[in-house]
DNA sequence: AAGTCGGGGAC
DNA sequence: GTCCCAGACTT
């Protein structure tokens, strides 16, 4: 890119995101930005963090959701992490929730309730990185800073046409969306590069027809933009099998457990069962001796394994320590996992 | 540098 | 079925 090409970039850039920003819950207009209005720094850490490798249609009902039951920093750091779990359920990669909720206690304790608003004290927050404390200092704070997530990648590696897989390339894209960021305008802009990414820089179909910097684009004049980034090789991923055991109480009553604190599912309510192996074939991991019946098979695919688990019931009479009953109406509190298993049981034992 | 960690929407 | 998403954290 010539020095030219890199003012117009963002000047087209911005230009364009004037006038078709979308409008999601956590942001203000454009025109609101401009003058000189700031989000709430408590709905754009959400928000970023409830995005993390989750698309926008998915995050929405959720943000709703979540910041009608805790408005801000306090609250939220005063809510049982088991509720903040409960309300995060479904939305996966469950380390997100508890680094919120530890995020919130320390903003709340350390930090007088305020969000920092330098990058660098940011990234020393629980659950925010190089991507998200960039991203929080640009919006919430419309400080300068290089916002690099997988749609910047996406369009800088397309803006310069580099032909390296992106992670032998991250340097250099680094480098080049530094280059091009503008000094003003900064909320305005990370978000602009959101939008371009999501609307008209997609990974499959790009739109350059209506791109604003297609004029500096080297894969789109060389024909190569759908064919970059070029992907890594897809490794496959093996099936792991088990056994998931449920106890039906009364109304419908299943027997729960608390999974441990970290890994898997951490701190997340879950169902007794086996261990998942690609073997298989292990009967143990029973609550407790019964009769179990079949209620078939469920399928999950998860991101280094697929499952294919065996859903097994019984009539149980009372909950044995460290079980407890989770009535159908709290079946949200379970990862999407467990519940399957739970609709699977329950359907075959005619609770449904 | 490589693994771990979920789920769903779009195709 | 595949792709991939406003990544962070651990080893």
């Amino acid at each position: 890119m010539t020095r030219s090409d890199k003012t117009a970039f963002s000047t087209s850039l911005l230009e364009w995101y004037d006038r078709h920003a979308r409008q999601l819950p956590w942001r203000i207009s454009p025109a609101a930005s401009r003058a000189g209005v700031r989000p709430d720094p408590y709905r754009v850490w959400l928000s970023e963090i409830m995005l993390q490798q989750t698309t926008v249609a998915t995050v929405t009902p959720r943000f709703a959701a979540f910041v009608q039951r805790w408005d801000g920093f306090p609250a939220l750091a005063e809510a049982p992490l088991e509720e903040v779990l409960g309300e995060w359920a479904g939305l996966g990669y469950y380390s997100r929730a508890r680094n919120l909720h530890a995020c919130a206690k320390v903003v709340t304790r350390l930090h007088d309730g305020q969000l920092p608003a330098s990058e660098s004290a940011l990234k020393d927050l629980p659950g925010i990185g190089p991507y998200t404390a960039a991203a929080i200092a640009a919006i919430a704070f419309d400080r300068r800073a290089v916002v690099v997530d997988g749609n910047v990648e996406r369009i800088m590696v397309r803006q310069a046409a580099i032909e390296r897989p992106i992670k032998e390339a991250k340097a250099a894209i680094y480098a080049l969306a530094a280059e091009v960021v503008p000094d003003r305008r900064g909320g305005d802009y990370a978000q602009a590069l959101m939008d371009l990414g999501a609307t008209i820089c997609r990974p499959r179909r790009p739109d350059c027809l209506l791109c604003p910097v297609r004029s500096s684009c080297r894969a789109h004049a060389l024909g190569l933009e759908a064919q970059l980034p070029v992907k890594p090789p897809k490794k496959k991923r093996p099936t792991r099998r088990g056994i998931i055991y449920v106890g039906i109480g009364p109304r419908g009553c299943v027997l729960s457990e608390t999974r441990p604190a970290k890994g898997l599912f951490g701190g997340m309510r879950g169902l007794p069962g086996s261990a998942w192996t690609e073997e298989g074939g292990d009967e143990e991991g029973a609550p407790f001796e019964a009769d179990w019946q079949c209620a078939g098979r469920i399928s999950h695919t998860l991101t280094h394994f697929h499952l294919e688990l065996d859903v097994k019931w019984a009539p149980t009479e009372g909950a044995p320590a460290p079980f407890f009953w989770t009535p159908i109406a709290e079946h949200g509190a379970f990862p999407t996992l467990f519940r399957k298993a739970a609709v699977a049981a329950l359907s075959a034992a005619g609770e449904l």
